[in-house]
RNA sequence: GGGCGAAUAGCUCAGCUGGUUCAGAGCGCCUGCCUUACACGCAGGAUGUCGGGGGUUCGAAUCCCUCUUCGCCCACCA
C-alpha cells in the first residue's frame, strides 16, 4: 500500500484487497473490535432468498444497514450485523422445478427425497452467492454468524416454536377455505396473495325453481363454481324473496335440487340480491354453508380443473374453459339473463402471479390475535418507533384486523411439519413432537409424518433470536437480544417485520428491535419498480465494476431521503452514478494532495506537550476550516442518528468539496510549499480536518476512506478507520467570527472573479482591486488573508481606501464593503453602467418591498421582535449597498 | 370501496417547528480555462407562475380546504 497514488481513482484496485483485510482482522465481529463492556448495537439483515441474485433493492437495503452499523461501531458500540439467507420455500422450489422442466421432468418424477436432495444441491452451489455479492458492495456483516433458515439450529427453533404454540393452543389444524395457488399447488397465507383490480364480468344467471313456477336470478363473477352450488341465499328481510325461503331450486347443468336459505351475509342491494352458495369455493359461502349445514362439493382439482364431482362433460376442463362452457350452456338454455362489466379485486400468487383459487382444505393455522395484542401495545406505548412515522399506522391497522395465519404449505422444500398421525383404526392419535417419531406413543404402531412443510416466514419470523442460538440460552442470545434497528423494504412489513415483533414478545418477552426504518423502492425513471421481467433493472455489481462500491453507495445514500423511493435510470448509468464517482475521485485527489504534502515538520493541534500549536498561530483560514469542520461533525452526526443519511452525506460532501478543497487547500498551498511560513501549522490543520472528514464519511464510503486514512503518516499497520472513534464536536473549535470573516474573504474573491469573467479578462492577466467602506473587522479580515485574496483572485494589488479611478468593475459585499476593479481602457463603460443599473434596480425593489413590510403596523407589532430586527438589518444593508452602487454610477458618469 | 403519500430548474430530488442559509443541491446546459491534487477538474453563468384554485396569517413552497395527475397500502359485497 505504499505505491504512489494515481491521479485517477481506481476503485477495483483497492476494494477487494481492503475487504479481505477487514475480514482477516475480524473487524466486523463484535468479539474482536469492541470491549465486552460496550453497549451492543444489533441489526438483523433481512435474509435474501437463497436463489436470489443481488439487485438494486438489496443494494439499497444493505447499504443503509451498512452505513448504520459502521456508524455505531465507530461510536464505540459492540456492533453486530447478523447476515443470513432464507430457504424461501416456494421461490426456491419453483426455481428447481423450472430447472427440471428443462429436462422434461417434474418433481413427481423424482419423488420427494430425490427432489429435496436436488434442491439442496442447487442451494449448496448457488445459495450463498448473494452474500458474496454483498461483500462486493462493502457490507460489514459478521459472516462468522451467518445463518440459513434451514440450518440445524434454526430448524430446532422452528420445531420448538411450533410445538410450544401448539401446547399453548395457538397452533391448530382446521378445515377452511384457504388461498390456493393452482400452479404452485399449495396453500398461501392471506399476505401472500396480491390483490389486483381487474375488469371482469358479472353474470346474471337464472336458477329455475324446482316446481317450475319461475326462477331466481343470481349474480356471480365465477360462473364455473356453480357446478358446486349447494344452495341459494337471500337476505331474510328481503321482501322480494321472503316467500321463496325454504323452497327448492333445480340447479341447471348439474341437475341437482338445492335449497333457498336466508342469511344475513347477503347484501340485498348487490346484484339481484340472491347469492349462489358454493361452500367449497368461497369463504363467505363456506360460512353460510356452515350456518345452514349445507354440503360442500369441491368441483376443482388442485390444478383448478373441473373435478369428477361435476358432470362428465365438464371434467378436466380448465377453470376458464369451464367458465365459458357454463355461460354458453346457460345462454343456450335461455337462462343467461344478462352480463355486466364489473371491476373487482382478484387475488394473485405473490410468487407466480397465477390467479388464486379459494379452496377448502385441511391446513395448520396460528391463532394470531393473542400474539398481535402485545405487538400492538408495544406500538401504542411508544416502544416501537417507525421511520417514517406514518408507517406505524399500517402496522397498527394490520394488527387490529389480524386474521389467523395459514402456515402449512403443500411443498417439499421447507421445514417439515412436526406432526405424526397414527392410522390405526383403534388409536388414530395425532402427535405433535419436538423429536422425530418412529412409532405411535398411543399404540406403539407405525406413524406417518404430516406431508406438508411450513411457510418459509414461519422460520424467518424467529431469526432475531433463533440466529443467536435460541432455544438454547447462549451467551450470544444474552448479549445481543434484543437488537436495535431493523431496516427493511415496506413490502415485507407484514410478512416479516410485524411477525418478528410478535414472536419476539411471545418467546423472548421483548421486542426484537425498537427502531424500524422502512426505506423506499428502487424504480426506473418511469417510476416502475425495477424487476427482472420488465428488464429495467440495474446490476449493482456492474456499477461496482464501473464506478466502484463507494460511488454506488454514495449515489444511493445521497439520492434517498427518509422513506422515499430512489429513482435511477437503467438506460444511463452515468447519469445515475456520476455524482458518486466524481466525488470519490475528488476525495482521492484531495487525499493524494494532502498526503503527499504532509511530509515535513508538523506539530499537534491539541494535547498536553509544550509543542502544541497555539491559537494565535492560526490564520483566519485555519480558524475558519476548523470551525466548519466542527459544524460538519455536529451536522453529520445528528443526521446519521436521525436516519437522514442523505443529509449526512450532503454535509460531508459540501465540507470536503466546497470548503476544504475549493478554499482551504487553495489557501494553504503557499505555506505547504514553503513560500510562506507556518507550514507546520498548515499541515496540522489540513491533516486534522481531512482526517475528521474521512471518519464522517466512512459509513457511506468505506473503501476509499479506509484507503486514504491508512496512508496517514505514522499510522500503525493494523489500524483501521472502521474502528476509529467517531469524531466529537468540540466547543473550542466554534468560531462564528471566523466563519463570518472568512466568508467576506470568499465573497471578495468571488466578486473579483465574477468581474473578470464579465469583462473577459484573460485568465493570466493580473488586475488590481480597491476595497472601500469596509468595517474594522472586515478590513482586518481582508488584511489577514491578503495573500490568499490576491492569489485566488489573481490580483497584482489589493488596496484598502479610496481611489480616483472611475472606470472598472464594481461590486458590493453582503456587509456593505465596496469592491472596485480598475480596468482602464479594457472596460466598456456603457456595459458596466448597465450592469450596475440592473443591480441598483434589484436592490431598489428589495428595499421597496422591505420598507413596505416594515411600514406595516401589523407586522411590526405582531411579529416577534428578533424577526423584526433582522428584517431592519436587511433593509439597512440593502440600502447601503444600493447607495454605494448609485455613487459608483455617478462616478462612472452613467446616464 | 377505505386509508396514505407525492407534485419545486430540462432530469433526480432537498427544503424538518410558517420569517437569514427561501427559492437550493447533484446531473445536464452555456462561456472561458489542460492554473504543477483532480478535465470524473477549475472559474463564471442561465433556467422556476414551488401542480391549479380558494382560505388562514402581519407574512405561505411550508398550515387548512378543494380540484387535477401519479403512486402505494388495505378490502370476503357474490
Amino acid at each position: 500500500m505504499t505505491e504512489p497514488l494515481a491521479p485517477q481513482y481506481n476503485p477495483s484496485a483497492i476494494e477487494s484487497e481492503l475487504y479481505q483485510w477487514w475480514t482477516e482482522q475480524g473487524l466486523f465481529s463484535p468479539d474482536s473490535h469492541a470491549p465486552g463492556s460496550a453497549q451492543p448495537y444489533v441489526i438483523m439483515m433481512p435474509p435474501p432468498n437463497v436463489t436470489a441474485v443481488l439487485h438494486m433493492g438489496h443494494g439499497l437495503n444493505n447499504t443503509i444497514q451498512d452505513v448504520l452499523i459502521r456508524f455505531e461501531r465507530m461510536r464505540g458500540r459492540r456492533a453486530l450485523w447478523v447476515p443470513g439467507t432464507d430457504h424461501a420455500g416456494i421461490a426456491t422450489q419453483n426455481v428447481v422445478e423450472r430447472e427440471l422442466a428443462q429436462e422434461g421432468l417434474t418433481r413427481f418424477d423424482l419423488g420427494r427425497d430425490a427432489f429435496v436432495e436436488r434442491v439442496w444441491a442447487h442451494v449448496r452451489e448457488t445459495g450463498s452467492a448473494i452474500l458474496e455479492q454483498l461483500k462486493a458492495i462493502g457490507c460489514a456483516a459478521d459472516w462468522s454468524r451467518t445463518y440459513f433458515t434451514l440450518d440445524e439450529g434454526l430448524s430446532r427453533a422452528v420445531r420448538e416454536t411450533f410445538v410450544r404454540l401448539h401446547e399453548q393452543g395457538l397452533v391448530y389444524r382446521g378445515h377452511y377455505i384457504i388461498n390456493w395457488c393452482p400452479r404452485c399447488l399449495t396453500a398461501l397465507s392471506n399476505e401472500e396473495v396480491e390483490k389486483e383490480e381487474v375488469d371482469g364480468k358479472l353474470w346474471h344467471l337464472r336458477y329455475p325453481l324446482a316446481d317450475d313456477s319461475g326462477h331466481l336470478t343470481v349474480a356471480t363473477t365465477r360462473p364455473e363454481t356453480m357446478l358446486g352450488d349447494t344452495a341459494v341465499a337471500v337476505h331474510p328481510d328481503d321482501d322480494r324473496y321472503r316467500h321463496l325461503i325454504g323452497r327448492q331450486i333445480r340447479l341447471p347443468l348439474a341437475d341437482r335440487l338445492i335449497p333457498i336459505v336466508a342469511d344475513d351475509a347477503v347484501d340485498p342491494a348487490f346484484g339481484s340480491g340472491a347469492v349462489k352458495v358454493t361452500p367449497a369455493h368461497d369463504p363467505t359461502d363456506f360460512e353460510i354453508g356452515r350456518r345452514h349445514s349445507l354440503p360442500s362439493i369441491d368441483v376443482m382439482t388442485p390444478e383448478a380443473r373441473i373435478s369428477l364431482a361435476a358432470p362428465d362433460r365438464f371434467q378436466g376442463l380448465d377453470r376458464y374453459e369451464a367458465r365459458r362452457r357454463v355461460v354458453a350452456e346457460f345462454d343456450a338454455a335461455g337462462l343467461l339473463e344478462r352480463v355486466e362489466d364489473h371491476r373487482h379485486a382478484v387475488g394473485h400468487c405473490y410468487r407466480c402471479e397465477t390467479v388464486i383459487e379459494p379452496r377448502l382444505s385441511d391446513q395448520w393455522f396460528v391463532r394470531m390475535e393473542p400474539l398481535a395484542r402485545p405487538a400492538l401495545a408495544a406500538y401504542r406505548d411508544g416502544t416501537l418507533r417507525f421511520v417514517p412515522e406514518r408507517r406505524g399506522d399500517d402496522y397498527a391497522a394490520w394488527l387490529e384486523g389480524i386474521r389467523d395465519w395459514c402456515i402449512s404449505r403443500q411443498l417439499w422444500w421447507g421445514h417439515r411439519i412436526p406432526v405424526w398421525y397414527c392410522d390405526a383404526a383403534k388409536c388414530g392419535v395425532t402427535t405433535v413432537s419436538r423429536t422425530d417419531l418412529e412409532r405411535c406413543p398411543g399404540c406403539r404402531g407405525p406413524v406417518r409424518q404430516d406431508e406438508d412443510v411450513l411457510d418459509t416466514w414461519f422460520s424467518s419470523w424467529l431469526v432475531p433470536f433463533s440466529s443467536l442460538g435460541w432455544p438454547e440460552r447462549t451467551p450470544d442470545l444474552a448479549t445481543f437480544y434484543p437488537g436495535n434497528t431493523l431496516v427493511s423494504a415496506p413490502e415485507i412489513l407484514f410478512f416479516w417485520v410485524a411477525r418478528m415483533i410478535m414472536s419476539g414478545l411471545h418467546f423472548m418477552g421483548a421486542v426484537p428491535y425498537t427502531d424500524i426504518y422502512l426505506h423506499g423502492t428502487v424504480r426506473d425513471t418511469l417510476h416502475r419498480k425495477m424487476s427482472k421481467s420488465l428488464g429495467n433493472g440495474i446490476d449493482p455489481l456492474e456499477v461496482v465494476q464501473r464506478y466502484g462500491a463507494d460511488a454506488l453507495r454514495y449515489s444511493l445514500v445521497s439520492g434517498m431521503s427518509v422513506g422515499t423511493d430512489v429513482i435511477l435510470d437503467p438506460a444511463d448509468l452515468e447519469a445515475s452514478f456520476a455524482a458518486g464517482r466524481n466525488f470519490a475521485n475528488k476525495l482521492w485527489n484531495a487525499g493524494r494532495f494532502i498526503l503527499t504534502n504532509l511530509e515535513g515538520p508538523t506539530r499537534p493541534l491539541a494535547g498536553r506537550n509544550s509543542d502544541v500549536i497555539r491559537r494565535d498561530e492560526l490564520t483566519l483560514a485555519d480558524r475558519w476550516i476548523i470551525a466548519r469542520c466542527d459544524a460538519t461533525v455536529a451536522e453529520a452526526t445528528e443526521a446519521y442518528q436521525r436516519f437522514r443519511l442523505n443529509e449526512a452525506a450532503a454535509a460531508v460532501y459540501h465540507f470536503i468539496w466546497s470548503d476544504l478543497a475549493d478554499w482551504y487547500i487553495e489557501q494553504v498551498k503557499p505555506r505547504l510549499y514553503g513560500d510562506l511560513p507556518g507550514g507546520d501549522v498548515a499541515r496540522a490543520v489540513v491533516a486534522q480536518t481531512f482526517e475528521v472528514a474521512l471518519r464522517l464519511l466512512h459509513p457511506a464510503m468505506p473503501f476509499i476512506t479506509e484507503a486514504l486514512w491508512r496512508r496517514f503518516p505514522g499510522r500503525p499497520e493494523s489500524a483501521s478507520i472502521s474502528v476509529a472513534p467517531w469524531p466529537a464536536a468540540d466547543a473550542r473549535a466554534r468560531d462564528p467570527e471566523a466563519l463570518r470573516q472568512f466568508g467576506l474573504v470568499q465573497e471578495l474573491v468571488s466578486a473579483v472573479r465574477a468581474i473578470r469573467a464579465e469583462y473577459g479578462v484573460q485568465p493570466g492577466q493580473m488586475v488590481r482591486a480597491v476595497v472601500s467602506g469596509a468595517s474594522q473587522t472586515a478590513a482586518a479580515a481582508l488584511k489577514q488573508e491578503r495573500s490568499t485574496i490576491t492569489r485566488l483572485a489573481k490580483l497584482s494589488e489589493l488596496s484598502l481606501g479610496e481611489t480616483a479611478e472611475r472606470v472598472g468593475g464594481h461590486a458590493v459585499l453582503s456587509d456593505g464593503t465596496a469592491v472596485f476593479v480598475p480596468l482602464g481602457d479594457a472596460i466598456d463603460v456603457g456595459r458596466e453602467c448597465g450592469r450596475l443599473g440592473t443591480e441598483v434596480d434589484r436592490l431598489g425593489k428589495l428595499v421597496e418591498s422591505q420598507e413596505g413590510k416594515l411600514g406595516n403596523e401589523q407586522f411590526v407589532s405582531r411579529a416577534p421582535a428578533d424577526v423584526v430586527e433582522r428584517e431592519r438589518q436587511k433593509l439597512s444593508t440593502w440600502k447601503d449597498q444600493r447607495e454605494v452602487l448609485v455613487k459608483k454610477r455617478e462616478l462612472l458618469g452613467c446616464s
